[in-house]
DNA sequence: GCAATAGTGAAGCACATACTTCACCAATGG
DNA sequence: CCATTGGTGAAGTATGTGCTTCACTATTGC
């Protein structure tokens, strides 16, 4: 049932680590989370920026964060990976992509009716 | 060695699957090998355009191609692929990251203790 | 040979977007 | 209270790049 979301959403995630900062980004968060401030300090870029950043990545479910006071805690996100694994495997296995339309033609109780992108992006 | 090495041309990797045409192209090419006349008109763009993309997707073992006569057909190449497999897991498990040089002393299979939170690591 | 097809190279355009500055608000702490 | 710190919003800039057109070469087929 999530496999269609999250193969949906893969563009998505591949489009946010397309960029070299936003990688940057996801490797500083996979160490440790950091607060906005931390990451602007790390990567040489002022906080609007990695706050424009990390909306980004939180869009595509590869980063989340909470504010607490003044500070807003980011850390990774498991699903926008997942959604990544999800689409190199169908990539990998072509005929898994072809079965996984007949799957989906069986399976037509989750109510996927369009067939074509929405990009829904689930917030 | 060949871990490093597929760690460092993921960032190419994920560059080039930040466009969208080109992951359309990675798509139709897991479905069957093709032509660039072929791509070119499946994607409604000119054959110029196929040809730089299909440069780019090669220049970091996505696609590999190869003339015959006038036809240049192209095909996935996995070693791309393969190459943002490890940098997922690498970002998934971030401890292993920390872990890694250890682990040419240690064989560890596993039990190990995250520093962040407890996520359970069912892999 | 001639025409059509497949692909490549150079050059330019147009749009996207990453980053900045400026201004502002909210929380922390002396 | 005032200063500092953390973060956000708006707006502008500018660099990158995806795609095109034009021109050209090289196969294929009649």
């Amino acid at each position: 049932m999530t496999e269609v979301a999250a193969r949906l959403d893969a563009n998505q995630v591949l489009a946010a680590l397309g960029d070299a900062t936003r990688r940057a980004l996801i490797d500083l968060l996979a160490q440790s989370p950091s607060s906005i401030s931390d990451l602007a300090s790390a990567l040489n870029v002022t906080k609007t920026a990695i706050g424009q950043h990390v909306a980004i990545l939180e869009a595509c479910h590869l980063v989340v964060s909470q504010k607490t006071g003044r500070v807003r805690i980011c850390r990774l996100d498991h699903r926008g990976l997942d959604a990544l694994q999800v689409w190199i495997e169908a990539r990998r296995h072509p005929w898994v992509e072809k079965l996984d339309r007949l799957d989906d033609l069986l399976e037509e109780e989750d109510g996927v009716s369009s067939p074509n992108d929405g990009t829904t992006a689930g917030v």
